[in-house]
DNA sequence: GTTAGCATGTAAGGAGTTACATGATTTT
DNA sequence: AAAATCATGTAACTCCTTACATGCTAAC
């Protein structure tokens, strides 16, 4: 239960989780986070927020957050600081540890990486394969149809599925990159890439599911 | 009114210009068409059609239409094959020559592009500088952002950041390469690119809006 | 004195998805 | 006889956006 936006759910909570902070500062860090484009409307935090508070896994910070205290020195309108409860942290700790499918998607790769400093190292190795692997499905399921309708089909159709493609590979190298530089630093946390260029494992560590 | 869908409305309806087909098959053009990744789903195109038949944009084609006649040689479930009206054809005419900032959003000008065998070619080059000019506003606001929060954040969150940012650099430079074969190649519909390298314009075109 | 930024919220709706319901035909 | 593929459709739900409603403070 309670399931929903559990990305959005995973980026408040881990920001918190850094600082006590009210909801306006709150949207401005998560479009910095993940700042690619989608900025984060109020409509989406504001009710977000109001569910975790159900949940009990934020609440305010009754010394942070002001009323609106007219005989007060700081004036500003009202606003409420929420901070992690215990079992928001629980919980948050729960979702980084978390590296089943549900962490190989679009939205929800982006926000657990986002936090990798605060993942165990096995678990960053786990998704950032699962994540490459389900590139991979994806980018056989896509050559396949090139090949299919290669030739038949108008230049800019053909230019479009092309950079597709391309794209979706060059993040597939990328996430190599990063596998290799997790292996080579294994057990440690945060160090520089080795000086030796490390050599990409081409087959699949894990058979899909 | 009826703006719902517009993206995939056009898809619909310019794959049934070439020709007419039923559900089932759309789905697969359609997933081929715009293939990196999403799969369209039936809940989501049978709504369509049934929408595009009340505003009498597709029609049944009775001559390939089969109901379930039990004593015909092709035996099948009854399908239903649709055929653009003439209502149809105007309106994905009207959709095609469409350069505004509607076609330059994330899920229109994969459809837009992927039609740019039957566009105008000054829509097209529109429709490209349109594109390419959103990506680089955003590109701003993405270094500004990044320049901000450089080595106040981690190497992983930085790593997300630059992924991101280069990801978008490549589109501008793809787009780029295509406007200048546009012009190079103006006037004329489907040509190889001209022998001599052509030199990028870097300024932008039009000032935004 | 008005624009811009700070700050919180709600209502309506858009654009999809998943899961279900149904059933025929072809391949293994 | 089971599994895959063909074929159409609906209901409920998800996640998000836009537009609205409200009002304070700082800067120009």
């Amino acid at each position: 239960m309670a399931k929903r936006g559990a990305a959005l759910d995973m980026a408040v909570l881990g920001l918190l989780h850094e600082a006590p902070m009210h909801g306006y500062e709150l949207r401005k860090r998560v479009n910095a986070l993940l700042g690619w484009g989608r900025v984060l409307s109020y409509g989406t935090l504001y009710p977000c927020l109001k569910q975790l508070l159900r949940n009990g896994l934020i609440a305010p910070d009754t010394t942070q957050t002001l009323s609106g205290s007219p005989g007060g020195i700081t004036g500003r309108r009202a606003r409420i600081v929420y901070k992690l409860t215990a079992e928001g942290k629980e919980h948050f700790a729960q979702l980084l540890a978390q590296s089943g499918p549900s962490s190989w998607d679009d939205d929800t790769f982006d926000v657990h990486f986002a936090f990798f400093a605060r993942t165990d190292a096995q678990t960053r190795v786990r998704i950032l394969e699962g994540r490459r692997n389900r590139l991979e499905e994806r980018l056989e399921g896509v050559r396949v149809a090139l090949a299919r309708t290669r030739e038949r089909v108008d230049k800019y159709t053909l230019a479009l599925q092309q950079h597709g493609l391309e794209s979706v590979e060059r993040e597939v190298r990328w996430l190599n990159e990063l596998i290799d530089t997790e292996r080579s630093g294994a057990g440690h946390d945060a160090v520089a890439p080795p000086r030796s260029r490390p050599r990409r494992s081409q087959r699949r560590q894990h058979p899909i599911k």
